[in-house]
RNA sequence: AGCGAGGUGGAGCAGUUUGGAGUGCUCGUCGGGCUCAUAACCCGAAGGUCGUAAGUUCGAGUCUUACCCUCGCUACCA
């Protein structure tokens, strides 16, 4: 059977409308998905709301509404965004689904009844007004270290220290103010040490494990797991399906993951497909993408969930992000910082634009900035210059010359023929850098490609060739050439942007097969004849003054 | 505080796995060319004691140690 690529990217929580930096490995993965399909894979590319939690219900009881048509509206939103972004998802699923709650109960009775849950009696703040239990968060006080106010329940922002929330001076519930009580409560663990020796090994003889997602685990493996606590008191979200816990849920962590599968089952029983082909079967390799703060989640918790049973597959490979911060600072929704991706689409500006400014900004090897200069710099002189404007110039002189008839690969001088050895070598490093989570490398890669095709240009005049009655045949080589490195460029930059590339795919080589155009790793020429009837530039340039604007704005 | 990641020309990044002359890329700057194209394109140049200090080595951006700075995690935020 051939091999099979499942691809996540970590749950969005229902709560958060996603900014600039939570997006990131939304594009990273749709971007990597795009690549593997231009290689020819077989890739399924799974992605949704991760809806349990506190803040579900108090986000629901202060809208007044079920928790069900609360997530219910919010994951339209998060759909409508997505599909704005041109994310294309197979699947966009929900931890509220049946599935997902059918399959959390089977893999925590799997891990049950193998020993690997424990039940400890944890103390807990409990706020009578509200008849709630209280996350740390969710409670403030005075510092009992430094005396400042305001203080939550797990650190001081003052000074840094932890704090545990019982020891907090004139404790009060953050939602009404009211003074919590302390209580005690049996809870489950996911007994984490019993699983230390099994990943350790599994993630050292993972040689698709690098840096921080090799590291941190190691690290904290060395140090000694702590068992993880599982179930919350909470009435939204996957009942604990074991006596004496009737009242409670699974932590939101538990149940997130498992959503991965359940989208897939959901996914493959609406097409005649069975899901056990990419979650049971060996030859499937399952990729998850996230920020650097769900490393530990992706490579202790969910690991060993899955290790309930020999039969799921492990992650194979994770790719994990840095940062993307708004002018070196972080994005905040309640200070009003940044830019939301719900802000993104009243904007003026395309999805291609976005995603080429993030693409190029990638926070791959360390954290980086949004800047709107750098913004409005990476589409004029990157985007434009480099790419759209090659494009334009083309199809503005083959507008004036007529029709272009192509010719085979015979009549290539060196020079060309030395063009395409070098758009080969650009597919091969992009494909393996793509492979090796730098995207911002394969972008750089494609944006090489039409480089060479400005110097191809530039070097053959055929701005000159066109007025040249006895330089018809010539002209028309040098155009159906430039078309050709310019279907390259576009191929290369479809995963990226991929709204405008199509378009211009098929302006110039219609009935082109995006998929699979890289399957064998070569440059691609075009071999039908090329009408250009009408020449726009492919994008507007930002102005300084629109720029001006924005920085008001954000 | 502990653990993890990062610090490389004016800006942003590769390069560190396996040590071999500061090597490379994009933007910006400066000089020249071109006039098909959105002041776009092409050619050339300048610009760096690789966070700091010490050590190992014939040789360190790369290995070791200490320190400084940024970010993340530290187990009930998700």
């Amino acid at each position: 059977m051939a091999k099979k690529y499942l691809i996540t990217s970590a749950l969005p929580y229902i709560n958060n409308i996603p900014h600039l930096g939570n997006f990131i490995p939304l594009l990273r993965s749709d971007i990597h998905v795009r690549i593997k399909k231009l290689q020819g894979k077989d890739v399924l590319y799974i992605c949704a709301t991760d809806e349990s939690g506190t803040r579900t219900e108090i986000e629901a009881e202060k809208k007044h509404m079920t928790e069900e048509q609360y997530c219910k509206i919010m994951h339209k939103k998060f759909k409508e965004i997505l599909d704005w972004f041109s994310i294309d998802l197979d699947y966009f699923g929900r931890t509220s689904s049946k599935s997902n709650h059918e399959l959390t109960k089977e893999i925590f009775m799997d891990l049950n009844k193998q020993g690997y849950i424990c039940e400890k009696e944890v103390t807990l703040l409990y706020c009578p007004d509200c008849k709630r239990y209280l996350p740390d968060s969710y409670v403030e006080g005075t510092c009992p270290h430094c005396k400042t106010p305001g203080a939550k329940g797990d650190q001081c922002d003052a000074c840094s220290k932890f704090i545990n929330p019982e020891e907090l001076i004139e404790p009060k519930c953050k939602l009404c103010g009211q003074k919590p009580t302390v209580k005690k409560d049996k809870h489950l663990f996911l007994d984490l040490p019993k699983f230390s020796n099994k990943l350790k090994k599994y993630i050292e003889e993972n040689k698709n494990f690098h840096g921080i997602e090799r590291n941190l685990p190691l690290a904290w493996i060395k140090e000694g797991l702590e068992p993880r606590c599982i179930s919350r008191n909470l009435k939204w979200g996957v009942k604990i399906p074991i006596k004496g816990y009737e009242d409670k849920v699974f932590y939101v962590w538990f149940d997130a993951p498992i959503g991965y599968i359940a989208a897939t089952k959901d996914y493959c029983d609406k097409n005649n497909l069975n899901y056990k082909d990419y979650w049971q079967n060996k030859d499937t390799q399952i990729i998850h993408f996230m920020g650097k703060d769900n490393v530990p989640f992706h490579t202790i918790i969910w690991p060993s969930e899955l290790m309930s049973n020999k039969k799921w597959n492990l992650p194979s490979r994770i790719y994990s992000n840095e940062f993307l911060n708004y002018l070196s600072g972080k994005f905040s929704k309640s200070n009003n910082r940044g830019v939301f991706c719900d802000d993104v689409l009243k904007l003026k500006y395309n999805s291609d634009t976005w995603r080429f400014y993030l693409s190029s900004v990638l926070p791959e090897g360390k954290d980086s900035d949004f800047e709107w200069q750098e913004f409005m710099d990476k589409i004029n002189n990157e985007l434009i210059a480099n790419y759209a404007n090659f494009a334009y110039r083309i199809i503005s002189i083959a507008k004036r010359f007529g029709e272009i008839t192509p010719l085979t690969e015979e009549k290539l001088n060196k020079s060309e023929k030395d063009i395409l050895k070098k758009i080969k070598e650009n597919i091969a490093n992009y494909l393996n850098e793509n492979t090796r989570g730098n995207l911002k490398e394969a972008l750089r890669n494609a944006l090489n490609v039409s480089s060479l095709g400005n110097q191809y240009f530039q070097e053959n005049k055929p701005w000159e060739l066109i007025k040249d009655d006895n330089k018809k045949e010539e002209a028309n080589h040098v155009l159906w050439f430039s078309f050709s490195i310019l279907l390259n460029v576009s191929l290369l930059l479809h995963p990226f942007i991929p709204t405008k590339t199509k378009e211009i795919i098929n302006l110039i080589a219609p009935g082109f097969s995006i998929n699979n155009a890289l399957k064998d790793k070569k440059p691609s020429i075009i071999n039908k004849n090329i009408t250009i009837t009408e020449a726009k530039p492919l994008f507007a340039k930002i102005e300084e003054e629109e720029i001006k604007e924005l920085k008001k704005k954000f």
